[in-house]
DNA sequence: CTCCTATTGGACTCATAAGTCCATTTTACC
DNA sequence: GGTAAAATGGACTTATGAGTCCAATAGGAG
């Protein structure tokens, strides 16, 4: 449960507002300059806090705080999405989940903090690889869900596999935001998106 | 045409050979062990060269050429591709143009050349934009050249608009390579290819 | 043969940023 | 209010790797 050490240490209440200042600031930094251009430097200044402390609230320095940041920003990405993508229970319902994704995106614009922290940190490495699995398994299958329900209401023809389909979905998804990472469209985005979907309605188009 | 200055330098038979030793180098190192942990130093000493042969051959240092390996890359990506990707004139063909975007991937592991230089030059790099947007403007257009001869022959609803329909299954094919990246399984790519073409062949599953 | 330019070696500089350390202050709890 | 542990400030160390420089050699064109 506890992040890295394991060990859970006596947190007082100004620490762990500290603390929260520190990941939150190192979060927001990224955000807005991406993670090569964040240095812990960079962090401490925005946050009026110093050395001692982020490496007193996370021993394991730079990397155990980008990881930090990864868990808090792949929390987010589905935070964003509720409560639709958890009520796909209808045609119109799953094109409200569609237009929040999108717009989720357009918002963000180019630059992704998620795939960000991610390359710097490896998708190698366990603990970031962790981070992302399950991130994606949590999201296919509540799409999946959403699928089967579907079903269950005679809209969507039994024969499909809801977890292949959502793992389908959930790669469309994926790639349009890569590929808008570079060409600032949310273009693949949202033909993936409407595949996907049509797909599900039997070929029908929306 | 002429990679970053423009200016057209006299390169000898001997200085020629030499700067395509330092570029495949890098890029095998990269492909090996990533670009975080490659250096110029990595570089050098598995090409036998000098740091002076490396400025001298890419004055822009480590980006130029990160870029020149990005562009690489990139060309690597549709030329493993070939001739299934130009040939999508039968159902059989597409499955063989499927199956042979899962191979390369499969083989490829979990470390992606091009997705690593791109996330370390930073998406918004005019240069490395651009290499990236290329690649996906030509796959996508081999894709829909694909898409539109099928409909030519009745095989497709001409309904279909083939851009849109690219860019979706394009998207599909970014996605499920990016998640692999982090699982290692090609379980998305696959099921994004599937579900793309099956669509295309209105919703019959092959 | 000779001169100009391309090519090469490799030591050196320089900047940066992560991580360490210790002294000092604050907080929690009895 | 006293004490032990937590919290904090910030200077210091250290590693690393990119990029510079200059002197020395090789190659090609006239």
């Amino acid at each position: 449960m506890s992040p890295i050490g394991g060990s859970t240490r006596a947190l007082t209440r100004k620490g762990a507002a500290t603390r929260r200042r520190i990941l939150e600031g190192a979060a927001a930094h990224i955000r807005e300059h991406g993670v090569a251009a964040t240095t812990l430097d960079d962090v401490l200044a925005s946050t009026a806090t110093s050395k001692s402390q982020l490496f007193h609230y996370f021993p394991g320095g730079r990397e155990e705080l980008l990881l930090a940041v990864a868990r808090l920003e792949a929390d987010r990405v589905l935070e964003d999405q509720r409560p639709q993508l958890g009520e796909l229970t209808s045609w119109p319902a799953w094109q409200l989940w569609r237009d929040k994704v999108v717009d989720r995106y357009r918002r963000q614009g180019r630059l992704c903090p998620l795939n960000s922290v991610m390359s710097q940190l490896g998708h190698t490495t366990p603990g970031a690889q962790a981070v992302v699995t399950e991130l994606m398994r949590v999201w296919q299958a509540e799409i999946a869900t959403g699928v089967r329900h579907m079903q269950g209401i005679g809209e969507i023809d039994s024969g499909l596999d809801p977890d292949r389909t959502a793992a389908a979905l959930l790669a469309g998804i994926q790639g349009g935001v890569l590929i808008q990472l570079s060409t600032g469209q949310t273009t693949h985005l949202e033909a993936a998106l409407d595949l996907g979907i049509a797909h599900l309605r039997g070929g029908r188009l929306a």
